[in-house]
DNA sequence: ATAAAGGGTACTAATTCAGTCTGAATAAAA
DNA sequence: TTTTATTCAGACTGAATTAGTACCCTTTAT
């Protein structure tokens, strides 16, 4: 349907939120709190961003998640990737996958510089662009 | 997901198809053999399309379906919304949705921007474009 | 009249998504 | 060393969406 998944919206309110508290690491329960989002599905999150790179925690007591990057240096692109993987507006545009329909298909191959614009976009507009409604090309 | 649906995919293929042979109604049994697409779907597609008003139906013997617009008058973005409906990124861009988390949602109508930026980018793309595998920003 | 075509609707199957649960590992503090 | 708070990893479930199929009705050229 062209949308980002609803996990993935979440991960930006997370981010946001975390980037107004760069500081010290803050737990995924207090992170539940101050965002109201249901306490596993922000652990759930919470992995995926840190597997992603996109976040570092620390284990133990007083432990939590910290933002890696300032939100002015964290663009779209690299949280929706976090989050659902490489984009691809089609199956085609992803290398490895095998389209069945590729011998038959008069598009083929076309749908890469889309994609390609798409991804610049997303990657040319930061966090804290996001927040200001500041979107740039 | 980031991705447009397999039919809107199809229907790309399809409307490549017509927009080589604009003359004369092609019916679906006959796009269905030309693009190796099953049958019922390409019927299906046929009928959103033309409720989309993106191709022109004639019943009856010897009817079909003709493409109403020339491959490069047609933009990527009339198709997606013919198929899926109006491109929106994150469900609170649709105005008439009620999002549940809205009162604790720090990005709260800050994708509008991102979104109308996508939605640029796929209304100054023509069909032609998408085959020649020139797209344009 | 008849056969060829689209229109509408309902259905099933497959896939994806959101959210939950459980248990283990780790690190700090008592 | 023991306790406690916290993250880590992964499997699991239920809901929602999407893909694809089938049926019957209406229209129209011949």
């Amino acid at each position: 349907m062209l949308r980002i998944g609803k996990m993935t919206d979440y991960a930006f309110i997370i981010l946001n939120a975390l980037a107004e508290r760069p500081c010290k690491p803050m737990s995924a329960q207090a992170i539940s709190n101050l965002t109201k989002l249901p306490d596993p599905t922000v652990s759930k999150i919470m992995k995926i961003l840190s597997k992603g790179g996109l976040v570092s925690s620390t284990r133990g007591a007083s432990g939590g998640y910290k933002i890696i990057k300032s939100g002015d240096q964290l663009s779209l692109l690299e949280v929706v990737e976090a989050m659902e993987g490489k984009v691809t507006l089609v199956e085609c545009v992803d290398q490895t996958h095998n389209c069945s329909i590729r011998d038959n298909c008069n598009v083929h191959g076309s749908w890469n510089g889309v994609n390609q614009i798409l991804r610049n976009t997303l990657a040319g507009c930061s966090l804290e662009d996001l927040k200001q409604g500041r979107a740039n090309v």
